[in-house]
DNA sequence: CAAACATATGAACGATTGTTCATATGTAAT
DNA sequence: ATTACATATGAACAATCGTTCATATGTTTG
């Protein structure tokens, strides 16, 4: 890409696409301290992914009520067995939901409470 | 972003797809009081859906140390002025950020609080 | 054993997404 | 008006996503 032709003293070099800074380099610098690294922002970015899919948001406020098998949540969401099935590996995936095995059911529940703590941000930002 | 209404091509027969509930009638019917409309749903899906690519946090998280153009958070990030102009302009949508205008410069904020909220309880969940 | 049931999974499909490229809009200075 | 700069936007593309369909796995009962 370009260079920069910096006009501002100190701290920035590199990768400026615009020929000098808006605001102070001590914020920039500031700003790249603070950023988590690549995999946490990849890792989080993966977890929003999975609320952001309204199917998989009713599961969840489902399972707010209680544990219930794949077989019935189809049912309330007026879903087939094999969409919610593959919803529930990827909850399960992201550690959102857990499972137990009785006889031939499978019953699964929220992994812990983080869940309603972001989903309840989420409503409370629609909200206003 | 998401399909928009759709739902159940449904057979001719009634809902269940099993021979019987597996948990109380009565939690399954507080389930369904308890769920949140179609729209409010949806909404909610849309929201984390932003939260879904990380080029979109790293954004964010710039915008928590000072507002900031277009043209640092690119040069920040790494990415071209009209990846992340794109980028800026579904945040704004989702109301979660803000901007203001400076003669040739644009400058971008965070909106409100909830993204320090929600952004929080998501590392909290990856850490563990 | 077989049959029935509950759930899981692979392939395929259309739909949606994020980036790039080219170009348009808006603003300031000459 | 012309040039330069900062940002926005439309079209196009590959990549990813959610559902369906068909079928597989696992479990209980006869």
């Amino acid at each position: 890409m370009e260079k920069k032709l910096s006009q501002q003293p100190q701290t920035t070099e590199e990768l400026p696409s615009c020929p000098q800074v808006q605001v102070h380099p001590s914020l920039i610098e500031a700003a790249e301290e603070q950023m988590p690294d690549e995999e946490i922002l990849y890792d989080l970015a993966e977890l929003f992914k999975v609320f952001g899919d309204s199917t998989r948001i009713k599961i969840l406020f489902v399972l707010f009520q209680s544990e219930m098998c794949v077989c019935d949540i189809a049912t309330l969401l007026h879903m087939t067995q094999s969409a919610i099935s593959h919803q529930l590996r990827v909850l399960k995936q992201s550690q959102l939901v857990k499972y137990r095995r009785e006889g031939k059911t499978v019953f699964y529940s929220l992994a812990d409470n983080h869940v309603k703590t972001i989903l309840g941000q989420g409503l409370d930002h629609i909200a206003e």
